[in-house]
DNA sequence: TTGTAAGCGTTATCAG
DNA sequence: CTGATAACGCTTACAA
């Protein structure tokens, strides 16, 4: 692979000439300029991003840590992200934790070795202070840590009381919340605190189950709602901490011959693109991922420029009613 | 932050001896070793690796470039191959296409400068010239390329088969099949030449309508399946040439009246996870996606390392029967 | 068992 | 307008 050299060497010129064109920078004559385009077209020259790394301190990578890609509401987010970024100029490194705290770990330690300009965390299984040591920007999705790292969420108690609520107001007499482990230091649980606010304040009868850790067992939603309503046979309204588990309460809401939204009344949460699409469409509460997305970016381009930045960025969710309401 | 030069002057030693213990490499007394390892927990030191690969002409990232990670067959597919690139030591550069050549081309040249060790290749919309220069490995998923590049898809053909009888056997007298656009060179395509070849083998009424190229556009699904039942309502079976559309047409049919799968019968393409959670849960032809993505990984090793491989890898599929059949 | 010095492919500085 | 040369942080002959 041609390097730097052979391009100078083959165009009778200097390298910093050579370097010179590649970043228009400075005064080249046109005849040079042509002439050594000319030989990088040639010899199929394509400058070496690593050794300009090296030199500039900046990789231009953001690293990505979630806990998985093919979750939904992950993959969208993975999406929108490598969108904004690309747009700014930073590649995407990939990274799955599976919320393994080991892999965690691991691959934050990767990045710092690998120099990436910041770091989008998505997964969260480690303390505070593993995070607060790291050399780079950081911006967190869905979790406060520390005094100065920014966290971007969207308005989870906001949620949570619209999705209690609309349950309420359209009648139903006995409501249960499925949320993620609470076990985990996430924005996210302010949707339970919201619905067992509300549902306390409005007497209503109301319980909370927790899903275990391993969000992506499905089989374990599946064994777990049907729980759910065998113990509690008289619930009339559900309420999700995400479309997929939603899903799942539809179809066993359904396979356990309950009308929806008749007799059983269901709101997910995030709006995925599959709680249009699925049958009955779902009711939920919107994240706006493409904007949380966006802002992450942002957010560390912001901090690299040690231009200031909201620490706090909460933003807006939206009521979606479609057909399990 | 701390080089490898600032910790052999902390441990009075030469950079060479910290080389040798990190790398763990040649004699040092243990006494130096323990040494070396303090101060580097002291300066809290991480090896740069930007010099690392300078030096190695080595990255240790494969690129993957795929039209949209939003979609959950490939987001599986990437959660797969970060899995099992991971384990093999690479990192993971994630390129969302759009299915926009512009795009594709794009972050193939970023790719060239960055000197990645391997590409995914899981969006095509360019030509066969342009991947065949490309200075290291590649795997090409669904599409064969050229005489040398190796590539990996399922049996698409055994699987347009498999669904096609499927109908065929169910008593459906009127089939339509749903494909995506076939101006793009892709091994999918077989599965279409199955539909039709063993429909009008067995003489019965069959059409093909294609999607445009703009995949993740939602609503064309909607409309596209709209006007075709409205275009042909005595169609009584679906083949789909994904899972996501699969569930559109049973949308559809459901809104229309249409009984499930007594009236109507859907097969769809891949089984993703929503293909089990959906409600019904859907007919649909299972591709091995998770040992796609290690082979992917695999052969992008192989080329590496100049051992040998297979060109053509081809994968079973199997049919999976669910509720919409 | 340890150290010196060259080099990986760029860019920046300084001098013409 | 152009060119030498010294970094960037690391590994690896080669020497000691």
């Amino acid at each position: 692979m041609a390097t730097i050299h052979d391009v100078a060497e083959k165009a009778g010129v200097s390298v910093t000439t050579v370097s010179r064109v590649l970043n228009n920078r400075g005064y080249i004559s046109d005849a040079t300029r042509r002439k050594v385009f000319g030989v990088m077209e040639e010899l199929n020259y394509h400058p070496n991003e690593i050794a300009r790394s090296l030199l500039r301190k900046q990789s231009n990578i953001i690293g990505l840590i979630i806990p998985n890609v093919s979750h939904p509401f992950f993959g969208e987010l993975a999406n929108d992200v490598e969108f904004f970024a690309h747009r700014n100029g930073f590649k995407v490194l990939l990274c799955n934790s599976r919320l393994e705290p080991a892999k965690e770990r691991e691959y934050i330690e990767m990045m710092k070795r690998n120099r990436v300009d910041g770091i989008i965390m998505g997964s969260h299984t480690l303390e505070v202070g593993d995070y607060e040591s790291l050399p780079y920007p950081i911006v967190t999705i869905d979790r406060r840590i520390g005094e100065s790292i920014p966290y971007i969420s969207s308005d989870n108690y906001r949620g949570g009381e619209l999705a209690t609520r609309l349950l309420i107001d359209k009648g139903c007499r006995k409501i249960a919340h499925i949320c993620g482990s609470l076990e985990l230091d996430l924005l996210a649980n302010l949707r339970t605190d919201a619905f067992e606010s509300m549902a306390t304040r409005s007497g209503i009868h109301h319980l909370t189950i927790q899903t275990d850790m391993d969000v992506f067992n499905q089989e374990q939603y599946e064994d777990m709602i049907r729980r759910l309503f065998r113990e509690h046979p008289d619930i009339d309204g559900v309420f999700a901490t995400s479309d997929i588990i939603a899903a799942f309460a539809v179809k066993i809401g359904r396979t356990l011959g309950k009308r929806i939204p008749e007799e059983l009344r269901i709101v997910g949460y995030d709006d995925v693109k599959a709680a249009s699409w699925l049958q009955p469409s779902l009711t939920t509460i919107r994240q706006p991922i493409r904007e949380m997305s966006e802002l992450a970016v942002e957010l560390i381009r912001k901090q690299m420029e040690e231009a200031p930045y909201e620490r706090e960025n909460i933003l807006p969710v939206e009521l979606i009613e479609r057909d399990t309401t």
